[in-house]
RNA sequence: GCCUGGGUGGCGGAAUUGGUAGACGCAAGGGACUUAAAAUCCCUCGGUCCUUGAGGCUGUGCGGGUUCAAUUCCCGCCCCAGGCACCA
């Protein structure tokens, strides 16, 4: 009988659908378990990332179930966004027709991999019955101040009169039309993310089940810092400038002052001045400067003198007033006091232009001179030039200065964050409607909760050309001023999609909830918050930031209880393969290069360097082949095995083949003892056993351990696949019993029941057919988890290394609990150790514990 | 540039708390089976040196350090990847 794995895997998914197997409902009797994989984009068609991704949490869902938890695991769809747009222009297809056609073969495909989903939970994100409860949020989110307008910049391509995604701005140039990008000015909507950014920071350390790193990353995103806002008096005329720093240390050494080109105070300074013309052009060049460009070794420090002063407040010099290109306007009051003689970028911009430099800060080791400085002292030092701070430690002396400003009503001590409120604006038609409404008598008025949703209409055109296709469609936007009842507009404006992902995991608890406000707060308070959240690491601040500030703000709302999301987080890893090249046809894919042959001019394919896969790069792997070749339970084990779940996981059709031989080597010897042990019980707990069995059925019972622990503590399932693959080789390595010899015959059904059972999570067509074979009736998803007895699994000898000063020198086998003197004693008197020792002096011998045996000996 | 990770045989990876480097798999080589091939099953497999041994030396990106002992901890450097606010 062979293994034929489309057939039983069909078998198993229609039995699956049939009997609703992971259909889930609340159940106050078993502990709750909420298991997350982050739902895809419908791009089309399934990749190997969302293979991995969903695989790894099929595993955990599939194996918390066998402990007996009440496990939900859904599923459903991102479905707002810029391909469905982009998909439109180019193959004249309607957004929600490519969706919908998409969303429906993803789901053929995520249901021949044997995902254990409660399809019965589906959400699609572009339909009204999702995106309205999101627009009710809006308008309350508009009543409490948390969603507000403000003017805003976007690339923007002159020629296509459209807004870009940073995507879509290709080394500056519009990726249409290769058109410079510019920036324009737009009033646009905005969450007031900040207005949670304490929480969102001191939550980062109660968050014990992330990874650090993604921790790390959030808190550095938000960027808090202590610091002091230092007022410097303008010269000619009253006023001053603000400026944020945290280097108040430095306070004596600010020798000019650096303003953010598009900053409105620039072109007040420069009003009347000679200057003034020149300084427009600059803030004009400046402005179309690629935003993540500028602030980087792309573009020259650049700057125009304004023809204006300010003054140091401590030092009383008078500091002239520069334009720059590489000072952000939106971090801190975008102003910057320059201190070149210790900071780099305003060293080079102070030799640019001949601006004095003074030293502020001595290091211990060397003397500094102005004068002769080729580039900025950025350590720490003794205060030099600064009054009455000179001799101070330039690290223990923030807080004196900051007194001083405070005292002198010069400045004060403030806290700064790096974190910007979300901009959620975006000029596009496939997305949630903004539900305003924008009437010349009255302002901004929210549509009534009793009309919404506002439905996104269908009847657009879209091209690549014009603004939001919303704007133009007047039956859109014409409408009555819920206040006044006068003619008004509706918002355009669409909102980004980050929002519809930052709540759908409520939405999962409650899919068809229809009453206000979308959420069934009994279902939430028993399925939140999520146990364990699982996606790539390139999510790792941006959508984790947004769902956590998201979460909070609905708390507040009364309309969920918990204060975060996501207990647990595993941040997978990229699926990476190598890139081919033909010399002629540029990439391909891999079946173009099949031989090393490029298929249109048989010429030799170039292996280039192995990178993330991209349909650019052509480095792809259809999952659909797999499936069709070898079966979705080879390529669920193969992600697994390859690499462990964070890491980057390359791509090997080798290591495919390999996975596949796996299954094939558990199948035979299963089918080969099948007859001999489905009748045979399996063994009891006690029983005496010699020499191989007794080593059989001590492996079966370590592999249990093995895999229980890679599993549960640390989501390992590459060493758990190893570690069965161990016993499915010792069982291949085992004497065949004779039928008669049922005691031999019950450990090897221990053995391979053990095997199965253990990979049932992994692999869970086959393991509920060789399951079924063996005889039993229920299925194996819901067989609790095998329990391994620890007598049965330890060894009755160990093996200790003997070490001479760190070096592997000979290893002696000693029973378990043997006495560490009787060890040592035994490792001096191993003949080799005597031997190398000869008459050197033995210092020091170090044991440790059933491991090494360490002689210090000189 | 800034923030965050990572670098171990021919390859993917293992080594869980500072304690035997290379589990498991792939590739390669050898053997068994077969008329033959495929498949299967078994064995070998970091490098190097010689006296071929239960051998010596060397080896976890590079250079230093701490330690009886470092892939693991510390300092400096090189390279690669992810994120950087309108891709999701």
């Amino acid at each position: 009988m062979k293994y034929e794995p489309q057939k039983i895997e069909e078998k198993w998914q229609h039995k699956w659908e049939k009997e609703r197997t992971f259909k889930v409902s609340e159940d106050k009797s078993k502990p709750k378990y909420y298991l997350l994989e982050m739902f895809p984009y419908p791009s089309g068609k399934i990749h190997i990332g969302h293979v991995r991704n969903y695989t790894i949490g099929d595993v955990v869902a599939r194996y918390k179930r066998m402990r007996g938890f009440n496990v939900l695991h859904p599923m459903g769809w991102d479905a707002f966004g810029l391909p469905a747009e982009n998909a439109a222009i180019e193959h004249k297809i309607h957004p929600l027709k490519w969706t919908n056609e998409n969303i429906a073969h993803m789901k053929k495909q995520l249901k021949r991999m044997g995902f254990s989903y409660d399809w019965d939970r589906e959400v699609s994100t572009c339909e009204p019955k999702y995106y309205r409860w999101e627009q009710l949020f809006f308008i309350w989110m508009y009543e409490k101040g948390l969603a507000y307008k403000k003017r805003s910049s976007v690339n923007y391509c002159g020629k296509c009169e459209t807004v870009l995604a940073n995507e879509q701005v290709e080394a500056g140039l519009c990726w249409r039309c290769s058109t410079e990008v510019t920036e324009k000015t737009l009033d646009q909507w905005f969450f007031k993310i900040t207005a949670y950014v304490e929480e969102l920071l001191e939550y980062c350390d109660k968050l014990p089940g992330w990874p650090e790193k993604v921790l790390t990353m959030q808190k550095n995103w938000i960027g808090k810092s202590y610091g002091c806002e230092v007022d410097f008096p303008l010269v000619d005329k009253p006023g001053a400038i603000k400026v944020f720093t945290t280097r108040q240390d430095t306070l004596f050494g600010a020798t000019f002052m650096l303003i953010a080109a598009e900053h409105p105070l620039v072109m007040e300074l420069a009003k009347g001045k000679s200057c003034e013309k020149d300084v427009a052009g600059f803030v004009e060049k400046v402005k179309k400067q690629d935003k993540l460009m500028r602030t980087s070794e792309y573009y020259e420090k650049e700057g125009m003198f304004l023809e204006t002063y300010c003054e140091n407040p401590l030092t009383g010099k008078q500091m002239p007033i520069y334009a720059a290109n590489f000072v952000l306007a939106d971090y801190g009051t975008g102003c910057v006091m320059a201190v070149p003689t210790h900071d780099q970028r305003d060293f080079e911009f102070a030799k640019k232009f001949n601006l004095p430099l003074i030293v502020v800060i001595q290091p211990k080791d060397k003397i500094l001179d102005a004068a002769t400085m080729t580039e900025a002292y950025v350590d720490e030092g003794i205060l030099v030039n600064s009054g009455q701070f000179n001799g101070m430690e330039n690290t223990k002396v923030l807080d004196a200065i900051a007194d001083f400003l405070e005292a002198q009503g010069k400045g004060k001590r403030t806290i700064q964050y790096r974190l910007r409120d979300w901009g959620i604006s975006r000029q596009r038609y496939w997305g949630a409607p903004i539900p305003m409404i924008n009437c010349d008598k009255c302002g901004i008025v929210p549509v009534p909760e009793s009309d919404l949703p506002v439905i996104l209409p269908e009847n657009v055109k879209l091209s690549s050309e014009g603004g939001s296709p919303l704007a133009a469609l007047s039956e859109f936007v014409e409408t009555k001023c819920p206040q006044c009842g006068g003619k008004a507009k509706r918002e355009t404006d669409t909102m980004d999609t980050f929002v519809e992902s930052s709540w759908y995991f409520d939405r999962f608890c409650c899919p068809d909830f229809d009453v206000k406000p979308g959420l069934d707060r009994k279902k939430l308070d028993y399925w939140m918050p999520v146990d364990q959240y699982i996606g790539g690491v390139e999510h790792a601040i941006l959508h984790l930031l947004y769902a956590r500030f998201y979460t909070k703000m609905l708390r507040d709302f009364g309309v969920i209880g918990v204060d975060e999301p996501f207990t647990n987080l595993l941040t997978q890893g990229m699926v990476c393969k190598e890139t081919m090249k033909c010399p002629e046809h540029g990439y391909l894919f891999p079946d173009q290069a099949a031989e090393g042959k490029c298929h249109l001019c048989q010429k030799e394919v170039i292996i280039g360097k192995t990178e993330k896969m991209s349909k650019s790069l052509k480095n792809v792997i259809d999952p659909d082949y797999l499936i069709n070749t070898y079966g979705a339970d080879t390529a669920r084990i193969f992600c697994l095995f390859a690499a462990p779940p964070e890491k980057d996981l390359e791509w090997s059709d080798q290591g495919v083949e390999g996975s596949f031989r796996f299954l094939n080597r558990l199948w035979r010897i299963f089918i080969e003892y099948l007859g001999d042990i489905k009748k045979v019980s399996l063994p009891e707990t006690g029983i005496d056993l010699e020499g191989e069995w007794k080593n059989l059925r001590r492996k079966t019972h370590q592999t249990i351990r093995k895999v229980t622990v890679d599993i549960e503590d640390r989501f390992h399932f590459n060493t758990a696949i190893s570690a069965v693959m161990e016993l499915v080789n010792a069982v291949y390595l085992v004497t065949r019993p004779a039928k008669s010899d049922t005691k031999a015959l019950s450990i090897i059904r221990e053995a391979l029941e053990a095997a199965v059972v253990l990979l049932a999570p992994i692999v869970p067509h086959i393991a509920e057919e060789l399951w079924q074979m063996i005889g039993h009736k229920d299925a194996v998803a819901d067989a609790p988890w095998p329990k391994y007895n620890e007598a049965i699994a330890s060894e009755d000898e160990i093996t200790v290394v003997i070490q001479i000063n760190g070096k592997l020198r000979s290893r002696i086998t000693v029973p378990i609990g043997e006495d560490p003197e009787k060890i040592k004693a035994d490792a001096l008197a191993d003949e080799k150790i005597k031997a190398m020792l000869k008459d050197a002096a033995v210092k020091k011998v170090i044991y440790v514990p059933n491991k090494l045996v360490n002689i210090v000996a000189q």
